[in-house]
RNA sequence: GGCCCCAUCGUCUAGCGGUCUAGGACGCUGGCCUCUCACGCCGGAAACAUGGGUUCGAGUCCCAUUGGGGUCACCA
């Protein structure tokens, strides 16, 4: 095999879904298993849709991803377009311009030629011509489409107007897919295509072929979607001579409505994962494992990048669509977190506490991290479950504490035992805090649970915490004393 | 509607003609552990869409039906 190229070709048009990183992350696992190239191009032909922005967040999202691009956009040619940005990275590469906006003369120069060799031609139909040629097949219950008016006029170059395709509609045509195998069709149902918009700019019929092939892409790793419009991608590379990429169409992700994902069904985009607090090896594993599986009976589900990079193969994906589900990715972040180190898990906490406003000084973090590391599914948890080491007023759910057999009274004697027990330790240990307490709650005929629970509460202010006496021991001997006193004077007599 | 794609537990999937009384994971659920919540451990319920073929034998191959999805733009 030649040397392996693939690309990510998003339209800067928002804020891409979690299934176009994966189609990203699919293509760069392909490259890196060959040791080949893994590009970045910015398909921005539709200039009322541009979003600004756009491509900074491409880029810094593969980027957090740690999906290594190999050749993409220069900061020439985002400087270019009025796109770059303070921190942008410069990839640029041989094939550039990266950006299709930047080659328009390319596109043009391709377009005159397919003219001259008879496949394609002008057309100055009007929008408003095309409108009511519709409305007419409409009426008429016929499949709506352009009729193909413009094909036997001589359209002048210098009217407004666009290039179409000749779609040769009795032509049976036979794709090879990498991951369907044979795609046949008896006759292409396609009208004849625009080609070059009246404006200038290609459609991505024309571009995306000409810049897979200017690119020298070996693989064109893309979405179902574009099945459909499979022939005119072929007949074009045919009439240009070009050697067609391996086209390799991927399954849909779907919402949990079973809808092509979408903003709609509530498909998150990195960035929103991210601040969720979620960890990119999670996101990467989770997004691999739609649509693609490790085979050969494997059920591995945890996977390195370089096991994935390892496992990758076209053969491997799925021919059925899939849905995104959320609750299982979340169970993936939260065994990726007790994974970690609990160095590296502090580390990654920081951005988060602080986004929280949390200030807890780093060594009582430090205690208390590998407990609170096996409690969380997201980063973003952390913070709430450490908040009461802050030094901060205390809001305590203070019902929460009469239940299971405690009255206000029973819940005073508790508190008040505790405080002398707990004054009297020399060391303000673990070990220590946890037999003077055990031996308060026997001393009351109380159960464990209960009794620490009125505690929990006094102390931290919540019911779900950190172990207690752990917690007791890191936020020291006179701030307890001082909470338990706070919540003494809150409980009625 | 035309064309194309798809079809195993609720979800992600393993299975590439016999080893399938269909395996794993998430979720759900019973129990253990236990100071809350988690983690961990043990157990359970839960699927081959339907109908025809082919074959000694079909979840696995073929066809039809049904169902789902995609696409039919001067959007990608």
């Amino acid at each position: 095999m030649t040397e392996v190229r693939t690309r990510f070709a998003p339209s800067p048009t928002g804020f891409q879904h979690l299934g176009g990183f994966r189609t990203a992350f699919f293509a760069y696992l392909l490259a890196k298993k060959h040791g080949g190239q893994f590009l970045l191009r910015i398909e921005d032909t539709d200039r009322e849709r541009l979003v600004p922005g756009a491509i900074r967040f491409i880029v810094e999202e593969l980027g957090w991803l740690g999906i290594q691009i190999d050749e993409g956009p220069s900061r020439e040619e985002l400087k270019a377009i009025g796109e770059l940005w303070d921190g942008a990275p410069e990839i640029g590469g041989p094939c550039g311009p990266y950006i299709q906006s930047l080659k328009l003369k390319r596109y043009k120069e391709v377009a005159e030629e397919l003219i001259s060799k008879g496949f394609a031609y002008r057309c100055d139909c009007t929008p408003e011509m095309l409108e009511r040629e519709r409305a007419e097949q409409m009426a008429r219950r016929e499949l709506p489409g352009y009729s193909g008016y413009c094909r036997t006029r001589e359209v002048s170059a210098d009217r407004p107007h666009v290039v179409r395709f000749k779609i040769p509609q009795k032509r049976a045509l036979t794709l090879n897919d990498a991951v369907r195998g044979r795609v046949h069709w008896d006759s292409i149902p396609l009208r004849d295509t625009v080609l070059l918009k009246s404006d200038g700019f290609p459609t991505y019929h024309l571009a995306a072929m000409v810049d897979d092939h200017d690119m020298r892409i070996s693989h064109v790793l893309r979405g179902v979607e574009w099945l459909s419009s499979a022939p005119v991608h072929l007949l074009l590379y045919e009439a240009l001579g070009w050697q067609p990429p391996i086209f390799a169409h991927f399954p849909l992700v779907n919402g949990t409505d079973g809808k092509k994902l979408s903003k709609r069904s509530g498909a998150l985009n990195a960035r929103q994962v991210r601040e969720m607090g979620y960890l990119p090896e999670t996101v990467l594993n989770f997004v691999s494992l739609i649509g693609w599986a490790p085979g050969e009976g494997s059920n591995q589900e945890i996977f390195t990048r370089d096991e994935l990079i390892k496992s990758f193969s076209l053969e491997g994906i799925n021919q059925a669509s899939g849905v995104f589900d959320a609750t299982k990715m979340a169970w993936m972040n939260g065994l990726y977190i007790r994974n970690l180190s609990v160095g590296e898990f502090i580390e990654r906490c920081k951005p988060y506490m602080e986004l929280a406003g949390v200030q807890v000084p780093a060594e009582q973090f430090a205690a208390l991290a590998p407990h609170v590391q096996e409690r969380v599914k997201a980063l973003t948890e952390v913070a709430p479950m450490l908040d009461f080491l802050a030094d901060k007023p205390l809001t305590r759910e203070m019902d929460s504490m009469f239940q299971k057999g405690i009255d206000a009274p029973k819940a005073r004697e508790v508190l008040n035992r505790s405080l002398v027990v707990l004054e009297a330790l020399p060391d303000f240990t673990v070990e220590a805090i946890d037999q003077a307490l055990r031996g308060v709650a026997t001393e009351l005929g109380l159960k464990a649970g209960p009794a620490f629970g009125v505690l929990r509460v006094a102390v931290t202010g919540k019911t779900i915490t950190p172990p207690l006496f752990e917690s007791f021991a890191v936020l020291g001997k006179d701030t307890v004393l001082s909470r338990i006193r706070e919540t003494l004077d809150l409980i009625p007599a």
